[in-house]
RNA sequence: GCCCCUGUGGCGGAAUUGGUAGACGCGCUGGAUUCAAAAUCCAGUUCCUUCGGGAGUGGGGGUUCGAUUCCCCCCGGGGGUACCA
């Protein structure tokens, strides 16, 4: 009888003495790069939904090395993050100490699971050895810029010099503001001066930028860490704010991180979402004379075809012109308009984006090819971030500028004639030019093209593109993550440290409460911040993906002091050929990290464009959600539960649904899920305030350990609302996977895990289905055994139908584990045992291959098995079985035989039967006869090997 | 709203290029074993049926000798994104 138990902790001990994991980087062997996303070690614990992707990855890592590969596999803990430090905050136990307790506890629940990883790896982002290295790159980015003409970032001094020689004249670099002056003004300005304007350049710069504040956390958020106008983490609302921090031009690499998603191997939906995050947009800069001023206002149009329909000008409110061009008679409605502006959350505005709001300033600009006055708006609708913060609004071929001018009484001109093309809308890009001077007739596409022409001549517009994607903002007002390695001097300019001061630690502190005036924790270790040469510390942290984006080169050469990684490992290890993670960090972890890789591509520090070749998203494990159904009025000062057929039956307002623990509930993820007296004690001793409360079903009433049944019921059955959902602390539905280890075996875990369905697909978590994989693995130990517990593999020769049994399996299983189908491997096992042991085989030419074969799955049992056949060395160095052909070919073949497509008799013929043999021989059989009788045969489709299709009419 | 994914027995899912729909597992039913239960083993299990058959992969239409697979429209579920000019 097999126990799992035993031989699990026998083998994982052999492979620990024996080292079987550690991979080495000098190896005659192709590479082969497996990566999982590594996870931040929260204090939860990891349930079985997170060993998903890990057991996918680690079936393919052992595959890849029985298949002769060296092949890295590492782990390690995304370490610095949020979660840690407002545990600080609460409890005032060191992040560094709750996070080292979480990190052993997911080791432990990792190795339980024996998984391949070369744990001598092993990184932790907030390991100084580590982030010295973070923040090295950190400092190359400050020391960098990029030049659009040469599409590559480029020194920092490359540009002082030009700035020296010829000032701004020949300079196409990415930056926030573009500025002009001669190499005479450059050398007149102070220290200070040019050193602000070097800011406007650097891929890592400081500028007061409006940003995602987030009061509750105490800290700034960057884009994709906020969704729906509140923080990921917490949810908490987020407001925009102008503050002095530091952001990466991930902007400069938007055009590469677009195009070069092209030749990755992601899913669509991912290349997907980050194009849609990234944003290209072409149209047109224009700029517009403003009435009575020097000033020129800017905006990008990417409809300058209807220019002749602008009939009016909206400005974000936080445009830097409000102030300058709103006239004394529109002033006070303009301030009055930007309290208002000001009081709502970004919550707010985001929820009604329907309502339309705004405000004249007075001022007027100039069409510039009509030439006539139109009123300058501001409006919440144009936003600050996007383009120029200011628009050309044209009603007539703009829905949002429609609705705003409707409300507004302002001109609306038709410009564009769409009776040829019926059904389209408003913002459809079609039709025929009216109204519009020198565009009149064009078509759309023409008309762009002829009105850009024209901006061009007269000086006032040209061709341009815009991004969506906004530079990353970087700087963090939290304690627990990498300190900037920046000074400033007396003057406040930035100073980045050099190499021999790196890593630069995070001070001791006691208190990680924030500090007053929205700064972070360290602005309180005032020795730290101060230096004795006059100058100050950053006081901010980097952003959670600082560390990951740059650990996967880490693993290559994890332990290198003198670089991030040697130039040998690099090249030997070059990329990520696969990488598994969820879809959550579709635009902020992977885009960081490409961006990240592409400069230091074009710095020569890392031989490759891309950073993960192959992506792969694993889907979620959902778990059973049970609520029961309280009334949301107490009823004579007692809380009330009722049968979820007695909320049915009622108003859904009435009742709110209270989260239960799902082990109190019987049937629990059917329609049928109740409680019944037991349950119900257990969930009141689980929340005694629910001691008193009355809980009613359809059978009678159960209240303070009493139930009184209605008629002679048996006992209480109180139905409750089950759906499927996140698995979560919240719901009271985590599943540890020690547990189903412990019962089970982590072979069944892995591979029960596997057979829930395909890897990228999210599924609910169900362990009843478990006991199916196990016995599974006791059928397969059972083939080496007899019921006696002897081992009885023999030597003898392998039958024709036990080789073709092994063939399948091995043609089956291979070509799906290439394609990431592991839940038809496990299906393929089950019927190849299935099958051998009807045969009664137990063949050592037969069940060694096997063995292997089933390696990358269950490593333990196979293990065991493998040197019960009494081989040396571990399976994981044995040869991948090889498939022969010859053993899969069929003597005879059963073909459907079907009368106008549908199936009506199944018969067998020999392989090497010819089609008219076979025509001949079906139109004869005499199942089919019988739905013949009476009909014209009209066609006879043989397809050899498949199917015979009679026509008849 | 837009974009992407998805919809197959009681359940998880399989069918890789259009060719026997429901592999494999759970559950369920019956039987064997057992004092009994658990465990194990064997058989059955898409639905309807007057036992001849008939229907069937969210719904409707189309292409085809043949559609879960390809095309069009609609509906449900999940995810992303949203005054993006």
């Amino acid at each position: 009888m097999y126990n799992p138990r035993d031989t699990e902790k026998k083998q994982r001990k052999y492979w620990e003495e024996n080292q079987v994991y550690k991979v080495s980087n000098d190896s005659d062997k192709p590479k082969y790069y497996v990566l999982d996303m590594f996870p931040y070690p929260s204090g939860a614990g990891l349930h079985v939904g997170h060993p998903l992707g890990y057991i996918a990855s680690d079936i393919f890592s052992r595959y890849k090395r029985l298949t002769g590969f060296n092949v890295l596999h590492p782990m390690g803990y995304d370490a610095f993050g949020l979660p840690a430090e407002q545990y600080a905050i609460q409890t005032g136990v060191h992040p560094a100490k709750s996070t080292a307790e979480n990190i052993a506890r997911y080791r432990e629940q990792l190795d339980n699971i024996g998984f391949s990883f070369d744990w001598s790896r092993e990184v932790q982002t907030s390991d100084p050895q580590y982030y010295k290295w973070t923040q090295w790159i950190f400092l190359q980015l400050f020391e960098h810029y990029y030049d659009n003409k040469s599409k590559t970032a480029r020194s920092i001094d490359d540009l002082k010099n030009e700035f020296a020689a010829h000032g701004t004249q020949n300079i196409d670099a990415a930056c926030s503001e573009e500025l002009q002056f001669s190499a005479d003004d450059w050398q007149n300005k102070s220290a200070k001066e040019q050193a602000e304007i070097l800011m406007n350049y650097r891929l890592a710069y400081r500028k007061e930028t409006f940003v995602n504040w987030c009061e509750a956390l105490g800290t700034v958020l960057a884009n994709d860490e906020v969704k729906d106008g509140v923080s990921e983490r917490g949810g908490y609302p987020v407001e925009r704010r102008p503050m002095l921090q530091w952001s990466l031009r991930v902007t400069a690499y938007a055009e590469r991180l677009l195009g070069d998603l092209e030749n990755l191997e992601w899913s669509d939906a991912m290349k997907k979402m980050q194009s849609n995050w990234i944003g290209k947009s072409t149209g047109a800069q224009v700029f517009f004379d403003i009435d009575g001023h020097a000033e020129k206002l800017e905006v990008f149009t990417t409809r300058p075809d209807t220019i002749f329909g602008a009939t009016y000008m909206v400005l974000a409110p936080e445009h830097d012109l409000v102030d300058i061009i709103t006239t004394a008679d529109q002033r006070a409605a303009i301030d009055t308009y930007l309290d208002y502006v000001k009081s709502r959350s970004e919550r707010e505005r985001q929820s009604d984006v329907k309502a339309v709001t705004g405000e004249f300033t007075g001022a007027y600009a100039v069409n510039p090819l009509t030439e006539t006055k139109i009123p300058i708006y501001i409006g919440e609708y144009v936003l600050k971030d996007y383009g120029t913060g200011a628009i050309m609004a044209v009603p007539s071929d703009d829905d949002r500028d429609n609705r705003f001018a409707d409300k507004f009484g302002l001109e609306i001109i038709d410009v564009i004639d769409k009776s040829k093309y019926p059904g389209a809308t408003r913002s459809d890009k079609v039709g025929v030019m009216i109204n519009s001077g020198f565009l009149d007739g064009m078509e759309v596409p023409d008309a762009i093209a002829a009105a850009i022409a024209k901006l061009e001549e007269l000086n006032i517009g040209k061709e341009q593109i815009t991004y969506r994607l906004r530079d990353a903002i970087y700087s963090r007002q939290r304690y627990w993550g990498e300190p900037f390695p920046i000074e400033y001097d007396e003057e406040g300019i930035a100073h980045g440290l050099s190499l021999d001061d790196l890593p630069l630690t995070l001070p001791e502190l006691d208190d990680f409460k924030p500090a007053s005036g929205g700064k972070s924790p360290l602005a309180r270790a005032e020795d730290w911040v101060n230096r004795p040469d006059g100058r100050r510390r950053e006081t901010d942290t980097m952003p959670g993906f600082a560390g990951s984006s740059w650990y996967f080169l880490r693993y290559m050469d994890p332990h290198n002091p003198e670089a991030f990684a040697s130039r040998e490992a690099l090249n030997y290890w070059q990329d990520v050929d696969l990488y598994i993670g969820g879809t959550e960090h579709a635009v902020g972890h992977l885009l960081y990290s490409r961006f990240w890789h592409k400069f230091l591509f074009d710095k020569g520090l890392v031989p490759t464009v891309e950073p993960f070749k192959k992506l792969i998203n694993q889907g979620m494990i959902q778990g059973v959600i049970e609520s029961v159904y309280m009334e949301k009025e107490k009823t004579d000062g007692v809380n009330r539960f009722v049968c979820a057929g007695i909320a049915a039956r009622n108003d859904a307002e009435n009742y709110t649904q209270i989260p239960i623990h799902i082990d109190y509930v019987r049937e629990y993820g059917s329609d049928k899920s109740y409680l019944d007296i037991d349950s119900i004690k257990k969930f009141t001793d689980w929340r005694p305030e629910y001691k008193d409360a009355i809980f009613e079903c359809g059978n009678g009433v159960y209240h303070k350990g009493v139930f009184t049944a209605k008629d002679d019921a048996a006992g209480t059955h109180l139905m409750t609302h089950s759906e499927v959902g996140k698995m979560s602390k919240r719901w009271y539905n985590v599943v540890n996977p020690d547990d189903v280890v412990e019962q089970y075996g982590a072979d069944t875990f892995r591979m029960y895990e596997m057979f829930l369905g395909p890897v990228e697909q999210s599924k609910p978590w169900d362990t009843k289905g478990i006991s199916g994989v196990a016995s599974f693995l006791r059928k397969y130990y059972d083939l080496f055994y007899d019921k006696n517990d002897n081992f009885t593999v023999s030597d003898g020769e392998p039958s024709k139908d036990e080789l073709k049994v092994l063939h399948t399996a091995i043609k089956k299983v291979r070509d799906d584990i290439e394609r990431f189908s592991m839940n038809t491997c496990v299906s393929a096992f089950m019927v190849a045992v299935n099958d051998l042991r009807k045969m009664k085989c137990n063949k050592r030419e037969i069940l060694q291959p096997l063995t292997v074969l089933l390696a990358p799955f269950a490593p333990h049992i196979a293990e065991e098995m493998w040197q019960q056949l009494g081989n040396s060395g571990t399976v994981n160095d044995a040869t991948y079985p090889e498939l022969n052909e010859e053993y899969l070919k069929e003597d005879s073949i059963e073909y459907p035989l079907a009368i106008n497509g549908k199936k009506r008799a199944t018969a067998t013929f020999a392989a090497d039967a010819s089609k008219e043999e076979i025509e001949k021989a079906a139109l004869a059989h005499a199942d089919l006869q019988k739905h013949l009788e009476g009909k014209t045969v009209r066609k006879v489709i043989v397809v050899p090997g498949r199917m015979v299709n009679v026509v008849v009419g």
